[in-house]
DNA sequence: CACCATTATTGATCTACGTCAAAGTAGGTA
DNA sequence: TACCTACTTTGACGTAGATCAATAATGGTG
């Protein structure tokens, strides 16, 4: 437990606005700089919880990328998501008490944490706050159906496309290139978020480089033509 | 609008232990009865929205069964849910103020609507109820995520023995019988579901039919080794 | 710098599921 | 009751992506 620097307090918090403080005023920010465990760094690799651990705090990230992955009890085990800036982590485990997902560093980074109960009391307190977190739970709920109608719908090229559109749209919104991606995570990862084995992700990736919808030098990739993918998409 | 009979009032209602006033006191559920739109009846085929709609309000199913369906900008469409008494309709239209998925009734039966800004309010007084439904969108999120891993990483056998084995479970819980099953929906919505074509359905639910797991009988399935189920999933 | 472990690429082959097509069945309506 | 439509079953065949296998790049560490 680190002690709160000035910078990482919400109201001071260079990403204030993509974060839990977006949209409250800044005596409602005042309250919830008093709830909030601010800034813990984390290594690549550290893991924030693991599956079964008991359900206190949610986190936000506030800087790095995270991936959060499920374990069924036979062993399979799939990702469910790749977090970036301001968004949560946790959410999942509201409903049983404890967490149905394990969440890992993808690099280093940090995130602010905030203990649940807290979280709920202060939503009686500001509606504003209980609204935007409603509509934050919604939103991860409008992501997860929208990761069901790609893997239920679309074969293994719409997939990679739509993931990596949406990669850079995430990055774009958060003031960092659209086309300069830089993939922290593996292509094995990349697969079983997708459900495809990490050989068809490579060789897609390949093909997309070949028909120079995308430079591909490794984890580093640039987006040439986001129509290109677009288009892929759109045709099935 | 119908106007609210007795027994569709919240303190009297015959689901109120799978539905809003589960775990609330007896004063939370009068003050709840004083913000909902009690029982209204839908007919098989019946829309409560549509995709694009703009959302006001909430459903809980009470009687019947529905499905929501996502429909993407480019004609493709995906079963995102069948819902029954007791679950929440419209969750994933707080994020944007408008509906991502459309709810369609199976079978007669009826909701109870909320009109979502009653219910913040109800929310910021009754901490209980506020919790409750927290705990209601963090379910659905680890529904999604559970259907995330069932179309990312399951074969289609397993697939659908874990889809029948789900929907045993949750009418057990509503009462009903765990083996006997009527399948409301068609072949095609439940290969929607699961990322399966009709024709894929049809055969492993014969195939199961064979291997004396089932009996299927048209819509009519009765299970007669939920352990054969289950160890289809365990030994992928 | 050289080493090793991890990750990525690419090819050859296999297979689960999709596609296309033809009957068969059930349920609602006149 | 008989009809018609919508749904379901089953077969033959094709293909996207998995699997198996062999290199080739990385990148972190002593």
């Amino acid at each position: 437990m680190n002690s709160p620097d000035l910078k990482s307090v919400c109201g001071c918090c260079s990403i204030k606005e993509l974060c839990i403080p977006a949209g409250l005023a800044e005596e409602e920010v005042l309250l919830l700089d008093q709830h909030m465990n601010h800034r813990r760094t984390v290594r690549k690799g550290d893991a924030l919880f693991r599956t079964g651990d008991a359900f206190r705090s949610l986190y936000v990230v506030s800087a790095g990328l995270f991936k959060t992955s499920m374990l069924h009890e036979d062993g399979r085990t799939q990702v469910t998501g790749f977090q970036m800036t301001g968004e949560y982590l946790g959410l999942d485990a509201i409903s049983s008490g404890k967490h149905h997902c394990e969440a890992v560093a993808l690099e280093g980074g940090s995130v602010c944490e905030i203990a649940f109960d807290q979280l709920e009391s202060l939503g009686q307190l500001l509606p504003n706050l209980q609204h935007s977190f409603h509509k934050s739970l919604s939103r991860e709920i409008v992501r997860d159906q929208g990761v069901m109608l790609l893997l239920g719908s679309m074969r293994a090229e719409e997939r990679l496309a739509a993931f990596l559109l949406n990669l850079a749209k995430r990055s774009a919104h958060r003031r960092q290139s659209d086309s300069e991606l830089i993939l922290r995570m593996t292509r094995e990862d990349i697969g079983s978020y997708l459900g495809l084995k990490l050989e068809t992700v490579s060789r897609i990736l390949s093909r997309f480089h070949d028909q120079g919808l995308l430079e591909v030098q490794g984890r580093h990739v640039r987006i040439l033509s986001s129509e290109g993918l677009e288009r892929i998409i759109r045709d099935h």
